[in-house]
RNA sequence: GGCCUCGUGGCGGAGUGGUUACGCAGAGGACUGCAAAUCCUUGCACCCGAGUUCGAUUCUCGGCGAGGCCUCCA
């Protein structure tokens, strides 16, 4: 077996970059908080999925592609969810023709569908598990770890109580809580922004289950019906398929408090392990025209509304180049989505030949050093930029360009052409070197455009030996 | 108020205690009937101030500026 390279990754829990070492070579294991399933993702949303994304090829590359699993959650129990299931179905649920529950279950399907199609034209490839949080609150068949069963323990263990409706974790119990985000809890009442609860015994305690009115979705449960709390689905699903302590977990600077910090204590506690995944990693923000994105400042974009919408700077931008727009930037900066950014990915993109096979080719190391260490993506982007130009003078080349490519998932694909508009176009090259001949130029001229309207773009060049004009086109992407 | 990031040419962005990548755009040129593509050449920078140092864009401190978390927002 050759000597595996060394990844390096940055590791928010050390804040420093570490050599990456697999608790099982056979089986890394990562996990990344997926979308919740209530409303159209937005371009920020866009971000951890397609970092991730090259980070789970490069796994496949290095460690092999049957010895990587990768799972993102759905979310699809959420306060937030029961909100747009009443707004867009009340009516219906209040003439008794939909219960709440089928609602809920219209908004998320339709919701998850749509992210997958977002997603899907970003170049992401499908995780090895994508497990629905609602699968996981209440004990399964298969014996794989639940939402309840996690909370039971926690109260065994002594690290959670009942109190006001509400199982909550508590967080003086946990000696080193706070380990991710830095935190320490007394001096954060300094701020006293926390809201404290009086059943709380501490004011960072946060829920782990809340009772359910009936009109609320719930689960039964041996604190009454009711449902989890924000962090402990990530907690159950991450062991349910990685295990209790795992290689990489990842997601957005946002999350590293409170979401991945509690995710923690509860794993921790309940497991009584004494780390839960060893790597934690997390993208930047991303703003909109050097603008925080808000709805109010009038630059909040979906990923559809980009794709398939006049929005953004008054256009449609193809996936492939909101894909390297994105990677053209360290995923740890933040990185300012603009119009003029991503033209500036569509006009490499454009240089960039298309129809190598991946299979016949090696990764270039120029592409892969850099994304081994820490993710370099936007030395990898060059190194490919270089790779593509040497590609376009040797064809020899392409499939060591085009492997290198499908590392990072921008791998440009060869426009369909219908066998009958081929013809017709070297019909009309053939028309228009016998125009050329006759210095009819006007004509030529004009055969060019019209194909060129059509998104055709003629090439000429020489013959080396003959010194005829040899004529060749392609579809502008 | 507390805790974190970050600040490099028009733009995107590496990197380094000393000789300052690279890409895109721009300018000039070659090629072309003219284009496109391609190739060659080229201008332009390290937020401010103090300190450490023979020397700082790179280290330290202080400003200023941008952003994030502390409010179930990636």
């Amino acid at each position: 077996m050759a000597e595996k390279p060394v990844l390096t990754l940055y590791n928010t829990l050390t804040r420093s970059k570490e050599p990456f070492a697999p608790i099982d070579p056979d089986n890394v294991r990562m996990y990344v908080c997926g979308p919740t399933v209530y409303d159209f993702a937005h371009i920020g949303n866009a971000r951890p999925v397609i970092v991730f994304d090259v980070l789970f090829r490069l796994l496949r590359h290095v460690y092999g592609e049957d010895h990587v699993t990768y799972a993102r959650n759905i979310t699809d129990v959420d306060d937030k969810i029961n909100a747009r299931a009443l707004r867009d179905f009340g009516k219906e649920i209040e003439d008794g023709r939909l219960s709440l529950n089928e609602a809920i279950r219209r908004v998320t399907e339709k919701t998850a569908n749509q992210f997958h199609a977002d997603i899907a034209a970003l170049g992401a490839m499908q995780p090895t598990h994508e497990p629905r949080a609602t699968e996981f609150v209440q004990p399964r068949g298969d014996g794989k770890v639940d939402m309840i069963t996690l909370i039971e323990r926690l109260i065994e263990r002594g690290h959670a109580y009942q109190a006001g409706g509400e199982v909550l974790f508590d967080t003086q119990s946990m000696a080193d809580y706070g380990q991710l985000s830095k935190r320490n809890l007394d001096e954060q009442q300094a701020g006293a922004r926390v809201a404290v609860d009086a059943h709380k015994r501490n004011p960072g305690d946060f829920v782990l289950w809340k009772l359910s009115s009936p009109e609320e979705p719930g689960w039964e449960s041996p604190w009454g019906r009711g449902r989890p709390g924000w962090h402990i689905e990530c907690s159950a699903m991450s062991a349910a398929y990685l295990g209790e302590t795992f290689d990489i977990h990842g997601g957005g600077l946002d999350l590293i408090f409170p979401h991945h910090e509690n995710e923690i204590a509860q794993s921790r506690c309940a497991h009584g392990t004494p780390v839960m995944s060893n790597v934690w990693m997390h993208n930047g923000f991303l703003q909109v025209e050097g603008r925080k994105m808000s709805k109010s400042e009038g630059n909040f974009f979906t990923i559809s509304e980009l794709l398939h919408e006049e929005k953004f700077g008054g256009r449609k931008w193809p996936g492939e180049v909101l894909r390297l727009a994105m990677l053209m930037t360290h995923y740890r900066e933040p990185i300012d989505f603009s119009v003029k950014r991503l033209e500036e990915a569509e006009r490499l993109l454009a240089k960039w030949p298309a129809g190598g096979n991946p299979a016949e080719g090696r990764v270039d190391e120029s592409v892969r050093a850099p994304l081994l260490d820490d993710l370099n993506t936007v030395a990898a982007v060059q190194a490919l930029h270089a790779l593509a130009q040497c590609a376009n003078a040797d064809p020899l080349m392409l499939p060591v360009f085009a492997a290198s490519a499908e590392l990072l998932g921008v791998l440009p694909k060869k426009a369909e052409v219908s066998k009958a508009l081929e013809d017709s176009i070297e019909t009309l090259i053939q028309l228009r070197l016998e125009m050329l001949k006759a210095k009819n130029f006007a004509e030529a001229d004009k055969i060019r455009d019209d194909l060129a309207e059509k998104g055709i773009q003629l090439k000429d060049g020489k013959d080396p030996g003959t010194g005829e004009r040899v004529t060749t086109w392609e579809v502008r992407r």
